[in-house]
DNA sequence: CTAAAGCGTTTCATTTAATGAAACGGTGTT
DNA sequence: AACACCGTTTCATTAAATGAAACGCTTTAG
């Protein structure tokens, strides 16, 4: 890895500048990206200026900036996740038309939970985490059912290198509660998140194996808590299974993420 | 717009090196990226490793480069098309199973036709053009069938700013003739290309109209000339006009893109 | 109707960072 | 054992990014 003092601080700050633009936050004005940024407002101005050339980033006719197609071009050619997406579609989508809830894929990277592709339910009440986005692994079902089945290795590496922030008061905090956690877990092949990232969020995984019977990818149900019903889960993840199966079925020879 | 002397360098080689990693040629080497472009090694070695540190690029056991999750997360916050993604995927993806041709949906940007999302046919032989890609009006049969469904003005516009580049000895390259040819289009309500941007290579295109009337995009089946047939044009039609009217009937929305 | 405050944009002297040639250390090949 | 090729690092030179202030414009306030 090269020193960090020879990394280009003008390509750091255009991508600190587009992770500005999120889903919550879709468009932007020059001197409020200063702001944001602590960057000086000339800065900001003609690296935007250099970006809308790209058509990395458009301009609106209000002037404000957001997210151009130039990204929406080269996130489509990453090439890691393309067939993965493919064949995903269609099972994840079934899955959300029964169980009626916004259905996740997601795979482990970086110490972190990380979501390939999402079927949204047709309820009104929609969770917003999107595709691409990243969460913690201690305070979802996705990320405590992937590292429940990860290797020893990855659970003490990740244990040692993370602390358990809490988001709410259901969060798991104390590294040996969540150690004994995992290995129910790994027993009972699925995951729950009770309200541990985000308060009135359930959510439920169980995972994805490969043919050398590897956990490479989560599916999971995600919904309010005032929809949600202890008593059904062995529902959920009968539903969950079946997606589960169609997509082992397609798969060909995904190790891991 | 700003000065090009003002614009950012190292943002334009790092966005220009990201370009190099196409469909055909997802994986680079330091070396060769530096041939390709012209740029010092060193000066790729650091854009490169300066992409890697921010997840833009991500680096093969190899040592070989490839464009990484980041690029993945920033394509999918792009806001403008998600909703017609979700919307057409099942379409298309019907389209392309009964029609057995790759159905691309296409739209107008900046002068060129831009593809907005793809169904690949299940055909040994596919074409390559990819969601993301941008080509010519003016040899595609997308391209002139919106440009057909346009405004005077929009037609005017482009025949006065474009000069009609020659791909292959079908392509229209007199001015006079691509205008008459746009009435009949619009006329017939379907455009075709007839090896005119590549060839070997057919291509079928018909309207998606919005609710004002409005033609907004474009569902087409490409396919290799060996395989078409020119008295199934109406075959063809059909089951794209089956497809687009899904379409129309999920858009709420949409003017323009 | 004018003044003030907001915006994106431009200017220009100053500073900081990007640059390229060459060397380095590693791997694989002849 | 010699060579060729790779990604990587070094360091003096050069070129480009920077920030404060001014600009022109639009929107809001008195």
């Amino acid at each position: 890895m090269v020193d960090n003092k020879n990394l280009n601080q003008s390509i750091i700050k255009a991508f600190i500048l587009l992770d500005a633009f999120t889903n919550d936050k879709k468009e932007w004005g020059v001197r409020e990206l200063a702001n944001k940024t602590g960057y000086n407002k000339s800065t900001v101005y003609r690296l935007l200026s250099t970006l809308v050339s790209l058509n990395v980033i458009h301009q609106n006719e209000n002037e404000k900036y957001r997210l151009g197609s130039k990204l929406f071009e080269l996130g489509n050619r990453v090439s890691l996740y393309q067939s993965l997406i493919t064949v995903t579609n269609q099972p994840i989508k079934n899955v959300a038309l029964e169980i009626q809830e916004t259905v996740l894929l997601g795979a482990l990277k970086e110490q972190q939970v990380f979501y390939l592709n999402k079927a949204d339910s047709l309820q009104g009440l929609k969770i917003s985490t999107s595709i691409g986005s990243y969460q913690p692994i201690h305070a979802t079902a996705s990320g405590k059912l992937l590292l429940a089945f990860s290797s020893v290795n990855t659970q003490e590496n990740y244990l040692k290198n993370n602390s358990l922030t809490a988001f709410t008061q259901n969060t798991i905090t104390k590294k040996n509660e969540l150690k004994s956690k995992l290995q129910i877990i790994k027993n009972q092949k699925y995951a729950l998140d009770l309200e541990e990232f985000e308060l009135g969020l359930i959510c439920i995984a169980i995972p994805i194996f490969n043919k050398k019977g590897n956990a490479i990818a989560s599916i999971s149900a995600s919904g309010p808590s005032s929809r949600f019903r202890l008593e059904n889960v062995q529902n959920y993840i009968s539903i969950l299974q079946k997606g589960a199966h169609s997509i082992e079925n397609s798969l060909q020879d995904f190790d891991s993420l």
